[in-house]
RNA sequence: GUGGUUGUAGCUCAGUUGGUUAGAGCGCCGGAUUGUGGUUCCGGAGGUCGCCGGUUCAAGCCCGGUCUACCACCCCA
């Protein structure tokens, strides 16, 4: 019996009109990668499992596709009641296996080392809209440097590629060590990472979060405080809370709270080195201090950037990063702090199919179609067929001799924006009716001019 | 991983308190037009009503399970 096909939870097949879009994404992202000094590389699409593990905090590592033991691996694993029944997982993202890469090849690469790479990873989430269990992450990371200019340069990349997809964007950047001083301010450093994981939600719930820290036996003196710096209801709308830079600082230097002193120094640096450079033109485009963006991933240690798109209806982010100091140190290599981005591409994707922002003309390859007439003028259309491709035009003889409707029907669905009419009448003249799909007037020509009408 | 909503033709959706042969628009195929697509007119094909089970004389409709998409958590590109 013949079974239903299907494709698992959370995956999907583009079809040739969502390949060329995606593909414009991919080409755009990675013409800017390459325009900024990032070199290509590719990791596998698995790694031992555990390579992936500890890396991506609790939550992370229960979202870890992980790959079923084979053979008689598995069968002992069984016997044994062992708990290890994967010892292999699909990537969870592109900047861990980097880490690996990084250690596993140190004497052979040349630092600063900046890479990009363009590949699917996979995670065993529950899909929801903009949520997909295989997905496109987009990576620049630059690592064994410690210079902000790296920062400087990437949030100028991030720049770059949303005014290359005409795309308003918002661009917030905010400092973990900022984070862990306010959290030192507090007093709850000792719960630093669950208080900075909860403060992330106050751009999605507002206010609610001094509740929810309440509710998770915070101290009271600690979220009053914490509420009298970034209230909604007390600095009012969101404008004015991304306004708290001097006060927070004036707040860390009174206490002497160097840490959050120094994650601040940095953010102002970023931002303040970037602003000469922002184009004057093109797309809207916010850069912001956001005291209030934290991001989930454990590893971070210095700057975090995290980018929204201003028009659609996705919330949730379109590319994200930040510096991580120690990632290389579980794999052995110490000393060795990164900055990198990911943009996520099919989100992207959403994002500019519902704003209608992909270029009209991503239409298929082919400029000219041949119509087929039958054996004696297809061979004649063969020998044109090679001039026109040697010319560098892309080209096509349409294979069945079959009514024209049809042949002109596939030029128009495959958006073929020209079509060369060689019958009986065209062969006996040596000329060509080529047809203009677009405006529906055509001409004919002298055969030796086609190559000149379709440039 | 927790809770919820959903599913009818390729697509978007109708379908009465459960009642005989499940409809529309768009798309698709054929013809009007044996050398012309996108517009027009005429005709046609296409459904195990997501899947499995239950209740009932009778289920697209009620009940349970399951899968999918989506929503809220969780987390994130």
């Amino acid at each position: 019996m013949a079974q239903k096909p299907s494709i698992p939870k959370g995956t999907r097949d583009f079809s040739p009109q969502e390949m060329l879009r995606r593909k414009y994404i991919f080409n755009t992202i990675e013409r800017v990668f390459q325009k900024y000094g990032f070199l290509p590389l590719e990791t596998p699409a698995m790694e031992n499992l555990e390579t992936l593990t500890g890396k991506y905090g609790e939550e992370g590592d229960r979202l870890i596709f992980k790959i079923l033991k084979r053979g008689a691996d598995l069968d002992r694993a069984v016997q044994e009641g062992s708990k290890s029944l994967a010892a292999e997982a699909l990537r969870y993202d592109l900047t861990v296996p980097f880490a690996r890469y990084v250690v596993q090849n140190q004497h052979e690469i040349t630092f600063p080392f900046k890479r990009y790479q363009i590949q699917p990873v996979w995670r065993a989430d529950r899909p929801q809209k903009g949520r997909y269990r295989e997905f496109y992450q987009c990576d620049a990371d630059v690592i064994g440097s410690k210079s902000l200019l790296n920062e400087v340069d990437l949030v100028l990349l991030i720049v770059e590629v949303f005014q290359a997809l005409n795309l308003n964007v918002k661009i917030m950047v905010n400092n973990r060590k900022a984070l862990f001083g306010f959290a030192q301010y507090l007093g709850v450093e000792d719960r630093a990472v669950e208080f900075i994981t909860k403060l992330d939600k106050q751009d999605k719930i507002g206010d609610r979060i001094f509740d929810e820290l309440l509710d998770e036996e915070f101290p009271a003196s600690a979220v009053e405080k914490a509420r009298m710096i970034l209230s909604e209801s007390i600095l009012g709308d969101y404008e004015s809370r991304v306004g708290r830079f001097d006060y927070l600082m004036e707040l860390f230097v009174q206490n002497t709270n160097d840490l959050g002193r120094e994650g601040l120094q940095e953010v102002r640096f970023v931002l303040d080195s970037i602003k000469p450079h922002l184009p004057r033109t093109g797309p809207g485009l916010t850069t912001e201090f956001n005291i209030a963006l934290a991001r989930g991933l454990d590893y971070y240690t210095g700057a975090i950037f995290e980018v929204k798109a201003l028009e659609g209806s996705l919330q949730s982010s379109i590319c994200g990063g930040g510096r991580y100091d120690d990632l290389t140190g579980i794999f052995g290599l110490k000393n060795m702090s990164g900055v990198g981005i990911s943009f996520g591409a099919d989100r992207i994707y959403d994002v500019l199919l519902e704003t209608g922002k992909f270029p009209a003309e991503l239409g298929g390859s082919t400029k000219l179609l041949f119509a087929n007439f039958g054996e004696a003028e297809a061979m004649h259309c063969l020998r044109l067929l090679r001039t026109v491709r040697e010319a560098g035009i892309p080209a096509e003889l349409y294979p069945d001799a079959v009514k024209m409707a049809k042949q002109f029907k596939y030029a128009d669905d495959k958006g073929i924006p020209y079509v060369a009419i060689i019958g009986e009448n065209e062969l006996k003249q040596g000329i060509v009716t080529v047809k203009d799909m677009k405006s529906g007037e055509q001409k004919a020509v002298e055969q030796d001019a086609l190559i000149d009408l379709l440039r």
